[in-house]
DNA sequence: AACCGGATCAACCGCGGGATT
DNA sequence: GAATCCCGCGGTTGATCCGGT
């Protein structure tokens, strides 16, 4: 017997979310919380079904979403948490607050298993590739840019002998959780960073780069841990009035900056031009300006 | 200007696991 | 213990962008 659908899809919407049904989303979690997905779409008069309002809250609606590319150091904690936990993209986000499992899957896929190819490390032993193997890869990454079947075996079997260790960090990543409450940027902790850094002493080639990076990080997160998440939000807000803020989206399905301070200065480009609507997503400080976001955020202070 | 192919990323799908009945 | 529900995860797809020719 099967498993039944998630949802029946008839008269079901799919696609790209628009402006409108992002608002939709937002508002209605905004005044009520999330408590059922399945209800959600019901709820908020979306065409949506739950799971597509859960992956949308998540990966792009959430306020607390840290948007633009990755640093070299975040880029190198990937690295360091792949190499222990494999491709459990999840886990490894609960070290990057702010940021979502998949999107760092998807820059894993796109920009680092090629970088760590270039350097010779196979990316899913983290080892260092011998010559026959760097002549394989080499072909098969000229014939085609999709994860061959080899490597999702790789994985899976990297991923079993990793169990254990995945465990004791699940639990640390849990705890971490658990201090936080509503500060989800504050999720890695002084345990996270002791095993991390044991951990890189282990790996020997790589040693001194690893503690370099841990030393960033180390810094990073004593500037973030100084901030609680109001004081974060209103600074972020600031910011993207003034548009000094280093977080935004060069995502072409989200105005740029400038094209945003244009519309919050003129606002009636909205009205005058359909197109705003109809084609584009605002960011979200756009979106919050022209939606009462002060109102809105008390939802998430308090 | 038009075309092409690679890169990127939002969104979908199926599955597994925990909770509940 | 079995059946069912729901959530979350990881793999994959497809639309769009972008640079090269």
């Amino acid at each position: 017997m099967g498993r039944q659908p998630c949802c029946d899809k008839i008269g079901l919407k799919r696609g790209p979310w628009t402006i409108e049904e992002d608002h939709k989303l937002m508002n209605f979690i905004l005044n009520n919380g999330i408590h059922c997905w399945r209800m959600v779409p019901k709820l908020a008069g979306l065409l949506r079904c739950g799971k597509s309002c859960r992956l949308r809250w998540i990966n792009y609606l959430r306020p607390d979403l840290k948007r633009g590319g990755f640093t070299e150091v975040e880029e190198n904690q990937i690295i360091q948490l792949h190499s222990r936990l494999g491709n459990r993209w999840s886990k490894i986000a609960a070290h990057f607050p702010g940021r979502t499992d998949n999107e760092i899957k998807n820059h894993w896929n796109t920009r680092i298993k090629k970088r760590l190819k270039i350097l010779g490390l196979d990316p899913v032993t983290h080892q260092p590739i011998n010559q026959d193997q760097k002549k394989i890869i080499s072909e098969t990454t000229t014939t085609t840019t999709t994860t061959s079947n080899d490597d999702h075996d790789q994985d899976q079997d990297q991923g079993q002998s990793k169990v254990e260790e995945e465990t004791s960090l699940d639990d640390q990543a849990a705890k971490s959780n658990n201090n936080t409450d509503n500060d989800d940027r504050q999720i890695s902790t002084s345990s996270d960073q002791e095993e991390i850094t044991a951990s890189a002493a282990t790996t020997t080639t790589d040693e001194t780069k690893y503690n370099d990076v841990l030393d960033n990080f180390d810094d990073e997160l004593l500037e973030f841990q100084k901030l609680d998440f109001s004081t974060w939000m209103d600074q972020e807000i600031n910011n993207s009035i003034s548009g000094s803020s280093s977080s935004y989206s060069t995502s072409s399905s989200l105005l740029s900056l400038d094209e945003s301070n244009n519309i919050i200065n003129n606002p009636s480009l909205v009205e005058a031009d359909q197109t705003y609507l109809d084609n584009s997503f605002f960011s979200w400080e756009v979106f919050n300006y022209h939606h009462q976001l002060d109102q809105d955020l008390l939802f998430f202070k308090n």
